[in-house]
DNA sequence: CGAAGGAAGTTATACGTAAAACTTGTGGAG
DNA sequence: CTCCACAAGTTTTACGTATAACTTCCTTCG
């Protein structure tokens, strides 16, 4: 509770050890061999400690020129995926010395005049998941090295991306589906304008195409469990014959197929299989467990972090998509009725 | 990519306007009335805007001595609660022009040689939720306004705590299920030493201890569907007569006892009612939904942040814990075996 | 008509740090 | 004995901002 007395600073330091205080900033910044004595440069640190100061960050930074702080914009913190794609980036952030700070970008945090007002001069960079290339350009108008996530390689001003094998997601999930004997699909999509969707959306399309005797209908929802069930439920309603397999754009629209399903007293995976997408712990939770696109969120945001600081050492980064996996649980099977 | 060229500072605002730094600084601080002209000001503005200036957040916050940012310290970012714990937090801090910092503190983000290293001189203030006492006095050694969320409000070395009503939570998971005939309990907790799952199983105990001809079991388990799963297989495989309600410190503890029950062949709710705590998107994905206790993570959050913002302009936090409400769905129905 | 007061600025300074440039003292080589 | 190299510091400065203190000019009023 004593936090009224000022906080030390090195010069306080460094009259309690007697020096000067560059000798103090020498000292605690490592940067003392061969100019400052063992002896002397123990007192410092010894002064240090009682004290109990800490350097002052806003002055360091001023001084340096740099932050070392980066921002993760993340289109809304709503899910498990992104805290891991925060967890990710910021494990690696640390063991370069770097911080993450975090922004939930759409609405959600109430409008600051400008939503970079808080952040936008002490951060060395940016790294910005699923956004629409126009609204970040308005948002960092080419003023600091920027890495994007899940976003298109070709539309992304110059930026580098980091992005997850999706097309290879959908490979997996119609490759398993067919092989099982499915010819009649059900895409339920993301309502949500971002490239990702908009790449598995296409390539879905493409794959099932490709295969003859095959249909696929496709309807969009928010992703939450209501939705998505009222989506699928009308869609199930539809005249003609029933779908036999359920494509997710995501494990939560999973979770509103189930019910939409039972509802119609139907039974998964005898009468109709579903697939998600993600690998939630509510992949597991439902029943049956669901079968999946395990998406690695930790290392999309180690990868995201290591992109951008090559970017900020103007090195080039590492090429390549995140490989995701699919993971075979118990929501698929053969279809009943052929 | 143009980044390579220096950003402007209010020095260079100021000369492409014909004017002093000092009038800059006045003007785009909205302290200009009365000092400045309006055409001035306008010729200020505007080079500000040709030029893209934005203020160097360090060097104002080493001139100002504040930073207008606080942490919050989370235990982890596994669950949407503390994700809906941020965002309100967040909200408040953006209405009162301050941002926060995230720090997901246990483990997870790797060895910092000290958490605080990339964020303690910077801040202003930290609210820290379910940590031990004595690891924060090491965190913050006195040196930062601080907010407890979740935690003893005798034990937190006079720090304002923010807490929700734990206790009130357990008098209406108790009263719904006494009411409904339940008279034997498992208890599922959460295997976590923390403050309010010690007030929880107190109450509990206490609650169900004073009717007569009852019982009450405790099994403990880490909050992972799986470890809950088997906790409770475990618990429910015990000789003697099996309880008819289980109630769980979480709503991930509840999917995996939904598992444990399934497994042995029982149903949810006719042969045994489940309880969670959160009422997560978890909770109505699973068959049959499930009765928890909602608690407003957003609410949480702000009044953490308001709570702050009064330690921080010396006034008194306002005192009173958050209400919690009992959300009754399918998982809970009278004992089919008295 | 002189002085006062306000408008519209400018000049100077401090915040705390890091580091370049400078100083001093000492031992050893020539 | 002189000079130099090196250890062990110190002095000084800059980073970009906000603001207190000062200046200058013009208007207005007694």
């Amino acid at each position: 509770m004593a936090h009224g007395s000022t906080r030390p600073t090195s010069r306080d330091v460094a009259q309690a050890a007697g020096v000067s205080q560059a000798a103090v900033s020498l000292v605690l910044g490592d940067k003392w061999r061969g100019r400052v004595a063992e002896t002397t440069a123990e007192r410092v640190r010894q002064a240090a400690r009682e004290l109990g100061y800490r350097p002052n960050l806003a002055a360091r930074n001023l001084r340096l020129g740099h932050t070392r702080t980066v921002l993760l914009v993340v289109p809304a913190l709503t899910t498990e995926f992104f805290a891991g794609v925060y967890t990710g980036a910021a494990r690696i952030a640390a063991q370069h010395g770097f911080g993450v700070v975090l922004y939930p970008s759409p609405e959600g945090i109430g409008p600051a005049r400008d939503p970079f007002a808080s952040a936008q001069a002490a951060l060395d960079g940016v790294i910005a998941s699923s956004m629409a290339a126009d609204a970040l350009t308005a948002i960092h108008g080419d003023q600091l090295p920027l890495v994007m996530l899940d976003s298109d390689p070709e539309g992304s001003l110059g930026a580098a991306t980091v992005n997850l094998d999706i097309t290879d997601g959908v490979r997996q999930v119609t490759e398993h589906l067919l092989g099982l004997g499915h010819r009649r699909f059900l895409h339920l999509a993301a309502d949500i304008a971002s490239w990702t969707f908009e790449v598995r959306a296409r390539e879905l399309a493409t794959r099932i195409g490709q295969v003859p005797g095959t249909s696929l209908l496709t309807v969009r929802a928010p992703i939450t469990i209501e939705d998505a069930r009222d989506a699928a439920a009308t869609a199930l309603a539809a005249k003609g014959p029933r779908p036999t397999a359920i494509i997710c754009d995501d494990d939560k629209l999973a979770a509103g197929a189930y019910k939409a399903v039972r509802r119609l007293g139907l039974r998964i995976p005898d009468d109709i299989s579903v697939t998600g997408l993600d690998d939630l712990a509510l992949a597991t939770a439902i029943d049956p467990e669901l079968t999946t696109v395990r998406l690695d969120a930790e290392q999309f945001g180690e990868r995201g972090m290591q992109a951008l600081l090559a970017v900020l050492e103007g090195r080039e980064p590492t090429a390549g998509d995140i490989p995701v996996q699919l993971v075979v649980r118990g929501s698929t099977a053969p279809p009943s009725t052929p």
